[in-house]
DNA sequence: TTGACACTACTACCTTGTTAGTATTACCTA
DNA sequence: TAGGTAATACTAACAAGGTAGTAGTGTCAA
């Protein structure tokens, strides 16, 4: 029996969501009338959808608030990171079977990639082999 | 009468789905029974369930069906690459904003990595690299 | 012929993510 | 003090994914 207590794991999150967290991790905290501001223009999304959702995540643990003369103020409870990993590492794993080279593989293939970038690649790859050595 | 052209983009696919299809990428082609028991373990369904979850999956055009002695054989209608790439890129946007080399490194310091990948990824950059030369 | 069996069709229900309207509350201003 | 405004609370509704029961239909063996 699973008591479901704020689960560490920060299951799954839906794309508004996501949008609304990314929010909060860049502002650290924000009304709702402010989120609302900040997804717009691509969601022109009302007041209470707003406000309703960030209720929502409050339930899942994702946000906490705290009241501003009597505005409340949001903020993040899950750390990006700790959702980006959990998130990434899922579908790594239902999609490629957990093959970190064969996602990046396809990847690569399908998106163009600056030279910049794959240097960077290079360099995290020699770093990460340097410290498998030990 | 939904004509519903085979969607271009296949849309999102939830765990069951995915799962599926990719028993029919394994198999090229199964009945319900075969995906069924293809599925167990991990998940134990009922028989109808599958068959719901694969018609449901026909009407979005991920599979197709033809009739051998009135049990209908499921096909893959859409390539693995085609979604493995659509998800794949949609995570990629929505979480590391389509920064490849970020979401690698998140990988990387998530992941046990084994040496042998290291030395795949190693050449999938190089040989990447060499192509954008031209 | 009849019953067991396999398979599809239909329907229903639950959950989660989204979306938003209505109601209520509290504060501030004219 | 009445009215407007801003904010939250509650409720509703839809879509999609997932799960499965029941009904209908056809086949085959005894």
């Amino acid at each position: 029996m699973k008591t479901k207590i704020t689960p560490p794991t920060p299951r799954r999150l839906g794309d508004l969501q996501l949008s609304i967290m990314k929010i909060l991790w860049d502002k650290s905290s924000a009304s709702v009338g402010e989120v609302q501001n900040a997804l717009k223009p691509s969601r022109d999304l009302a007041y209470t959808t707003v406000a309703t959702m960030l209720r929502k995540m409050e339930d899942k643990g994702l946000v906490t608030h705290q009241t501003q003369d009597r505005t409340y103020i949001y903020q993040p409870a899950v750390k990006e990171e700790s959702v980006s990993k959990s998130m990434a590492g899922e579908m790594l794993d239902k999609l490629f079977e957990g093959n970190v080279a064969g996602m990046v593989s396809h990847l690569l293939t399908a998106r163009d990639v600056s030279k910049d970038e794959l240097e960077e690649l290079e360099k995290l790859i020699k770093a990460r082999k340097k410290e498998t050595q030990s």
